[in-house]
DNA sequence: TTGAAGACTTGAAACGTTTCATTAGAGACA
DNA sequence: TGTCTCTAATGAAACGTTTCAAGTCTTCAA
């Protein structure tokens, strides 16, 4: 294998010329530089990383960790996270923690053993204690997905009040006076979150949430879910007119179970999502949702990122929070032409 | 920052105690072992891989390069390679080479400076050489969902001849003498062999493919050019009764488009698609389907890779080739009850 | 009492870079 | 000719591990 040492006994100089050529070029003499540069090519010599990475005391590696690769929700964040990093010189390193606090805590020992610059996180719970023992080792985080308490991090999320807010009130601007909010565990500050969001909305239209929300409190926000959860919205006294679903997969296994049943969507209840992933507008009944910014939420997040590993002195942290948007489609505005 | 001799220092051993703690821990006395053990734990020591890997002469790392991270395809398959390598004790690094010659170089180049234990990749380009030039520096490497050439590489692939097979005898079995055939470009591998799965099957059935084939080719594999292509394939002399898509995403398209023209599935046409991504069985109509074994693709890709950078003398390369399946649903045969 | 064997421990060398103080060489100028 | 400057090139030290030959103790048998 071909080192720094012998390309510079092939080029007839010392290995510090070498180093130069590769890292401040402008020391070497032309002449020296070319034939040093042949000899390279040659040999097809490559660096070691981490004979690099060893002397400098950190690597040009980002972790990214999140808690779902299989999530278009989280697959759009990573493609941002990478392109950010690729224009800084960057490698990203995708972690899955699956959700699991073990394999979270598994991935950011490894990530700390490669003395990564630095790391993007959702975390998995909201104690952040195994954050703080990372950063306390000097390499730098984001929360991704989540709003910092602390004022000692940077963190990147979406209003999500602001996204259950703004599905609720299309909602009753429709004419709509009871409502259906279908959603996993509480314990999500996602979910949290959206039904403050929904009840605000509520109150600021002058209605009574006990009488204007039914609540359906599911395990996970899965499609399967989704179809569960319209047995439980039309056995109730007053069944509702419009549902508003945490996410889109719920709504896609709801809309499947009410179509089966010949309930007609908008024109008998109408639907509101939440993420806008992919298949959401290629629906035969196309569906509102709530739009996140999930490329720009990476992307920003890893900028923060690099400009903390970067340039610390001039670095101060931010929370930033991106506002949602929601995507008006068939499946709550009836419409005269299908 | 604590490293290894300070740990020495402070349990009062030789540093080369603590790498036995730390790698032999058996070759340490019981009570000096929990002596050091106890001081990496008060001092939060993690040992710096950057060094390690310098004197190992490799990293724990494994780099997956995929087309596209965004694609639910490659999704899965990068959980199945994740899964592997943990399950090992290594690191995979998701590079995403976009399609681009470009950014594969480049995530290559990146790879093999870090010193990755070994490469899975589906290249962008069905030329070899870059790939010869990575094992050519002794990183082992494995071809994913591409079946290789030669015998001195690794490879795991779905048998997209099957696949094409598959679907056009499904058809024909339900009666279908006219089928058309939606699909990208033929340059795409995964194309070409779909098609010629098509031929074999109506051959097979002593059919004439002049007559019994449609074929329309697009741009791209993308819902919007699947609705573009009900245009082509009803404006025939002859329209089709079934048609098979290349791939989910065109079936999509193309379901969409006919069903906004009053036409059933599969009353009036049948439908197959390619891949079974998540929202195929959740459509109103759920798609029937070719499946690829996408999890265990990716999981024994990693296998392989893993097989043969830790044991190389008892390792032969393997062309291993995964059977497709066909999931037989709404989209392509008349139910009586729906 | 001595020697051998076994159990632990030690510390130097090596991994492949980057950095930096030092040196060599070439002009320029008095 | 001698001195001063400036540019280029040099090579030793350092980064934090692992490995391994060598060393020290202890124990036990003869």
């Amino acid at each position: 294998m071909t080192d720094i040492r012998r390309v510079a006994g092939l080029a007839g100089v010392s290995l510090g010329t070498v180093s130069n050529v590769l890292n401040r070029p402008h020391l070497v003499a032309e002449q020296t530089r070319r034939r040093v540069e042949q000899v390279i090519a040659e040999t097809g010599f490559v660096p070691n990383g981490s004979a690099r990475q060893l002397r400098a005391g950190h690597s040009p590696l980002i972790g990214l960790v999140v808690l779902d690769v299989s999530n278009p929700f989280f697959t759009e964040v990573a493609r941002g996270v990478e392109d950010a990093a690729n224009a800084a010189g960057s490698i990203v390193i995708l972690c899955n923690s699956d959700d699991s606090t073990l394999k979270e805590q598994r991935y950011l020992q490894a990530l700390e053993e490669q003395r990564v610059q630095g790391i993007l996180i959702t975390p998995v719970s909201s104690g952040e204690a195994s954050i703080q023992r990372v950063r306390h080792r000097g390499i730098a985080v984001v929360l991704l997905d989540r709003p910092s308490r602390s004022h000692e991090l940077c963190s990147v999320a979406v209003d999500d009040v602001r996204g259950g807010e703004f599905a609720t009130s299309h909602l009753l601007a429709q004419g709509h006076r009871r409502i259906g909010f279908v959603h996993g565990p509480l314990t999500l500050r996602q979910v949290a979150d959206r039904q403050r969001g929904v009840l605000h909305a509520i109150k600021q239209a002058g209605l009574d949430p006990q009488r204007a929300v039914i609540n359906v409190s599911l395990h996970s926000q899965t499609t399967v879910e989704g179809e569960a959860s319209a047995e439980l919205l039309l056995s109730d006294a007053q069944p509702p007119t419009a549902v508003f679903c945490a996410n889109d997969l719920l709504a896609l296994g709801l809309m499947r179970s009410l179509t089966r049943r010949g309930i007609g969507i908008p024109e008998d209840i109408a639907i509101v999502g939440y993420d806008d992933v992919e298949f959401a507008s290629v629906l035969l009944t196309p569906l509102t949702t709530v739009r996140q910014p999930k490329y720009e939420l990476g992307y920003k997040a890893a900028q923060l990122l690099l400009e903390e590993t970067q340039h610390p002195e001039q670095h101060s942290h931010q929370q930033v929070v991106f506002q949602p948007e929601l995507l008006v489609r068939g499946s709550s505005v009836f419409q005269r032409h299908s």
